[in-house]
DNA sequence: TATTGTTATACTCTATAACTATA
DNA sequence: TATAGTTATAGAGTATAACAATA
């Protein structure tokens, strides 16, 4: 009836989504006060950070990108533009809400950028420079090979849905 | 002024919470259904899977291991022991709030390893079964360096704070 | 008619502080 | 006096559906 303990773990540990969620939360609790030290909240600096690299995004695109549902976005422009963080612009499609970094937001972004380096550095170094690249290649092309599954499923869905549809 | 598209979304990848964040997004909703189908939260799930592997957890176990903060995991064990999936057992430290899964909750989490297999399956041949081992050990060692640097730096903050304390 | 985004709403989680019980 | 967990409470995110505006 018993395993040992740290058999336990192990197999707990390979669980995915749950390493996924734990190892996040280990990484955001040492660059997370960089981000609370400006009254920003983790979603807003997806945000800041998305468009700080990006010359406009419209909502779809951030939505997607920066993982924040349509309706939380709403009340995150909101707020963000009250700050000055950013702003709209102008675009063909007039159903689109486009947005850019302000001056002020670009500002705001390279001063928390500047004050994490020196952890992330430290992070870096403990872990191993090529293992962290290692890993952010692996995270970002499990992501694909994981999107690509849910769509392969979604479309199956379609077709048993409306058949009629071909 | 101008980079291409492609590299803005390249630097924005490099970014190791908002990585994890997005590869967890990507794998949770090819797993969420088989939760959703048995009326469980994701961190119920968490929950439930953490003690299908151990005899019997503490609350302050619980909430470190499935990232879940002590009010949250309040809730939960009420709903779960409701349901019948988890019970308390009795501990020595009468402090403690010690849980265990029932065979009702034993039998739950068996039925949604069993059903949500084949997409498990699929996607580690997809990405590949050796990579994703990588992947995962890559994740455990990182969390484990992360939270060290924190330590270290909530240690730093005690010593500053309360420096008779040597 | 389909798409984009907003509003409305309910629920859950996040986060802190204050409190109770036990050690 | 310290620790474990619960309660209380405010705020933010999650998720859906319904809606308005535009294509």
């Amino acid at each position: 009836m018993h395993q040992t303990p740290e058999r336990d773990l192990r197999k707990f540990e390979k669980s995915l989504p749950i390493a996924l969620l734990r190892t996040r939360e280990a990484t955001t609790r040492l660059f997370k006060p960089f981000i609370d030290l400006h009254d920003l909240t983790m979603p807003q600096w997806r945000v800041l950070r998305a468009l700080a690299e990006a010359d406009a995004l419209d909502a779809r695109t951030l939505s997607e990108r920066c993982v924040i549902l349509p309706p939380s976005l709403t009340r995150i422009f909101r707020a963000m533009t009250l700050r000055g963080l950013i702003r709209q612009v102008e675009c063909a499609d007039a159903r689109r809400h486009m947005v850019a970094i302000t001056d002020t937001g670009r500002a705001l972004f390279e001063q928390v950028l500047q004050e994490s380096e020196p952890d992330y550095t430290r992070l870096a170094a403990a872990f191993g420079p090529e293992r962290l690249d290692m890993l952010l290649d692996l995270l970002n092309e499990l992501r694909d090979t994981a999107q690509g599954l849910v769509d392969q499923s979604q479309q199956q869905d379609t077709r048993k849905v409306m058949p009629g549809r071909r």
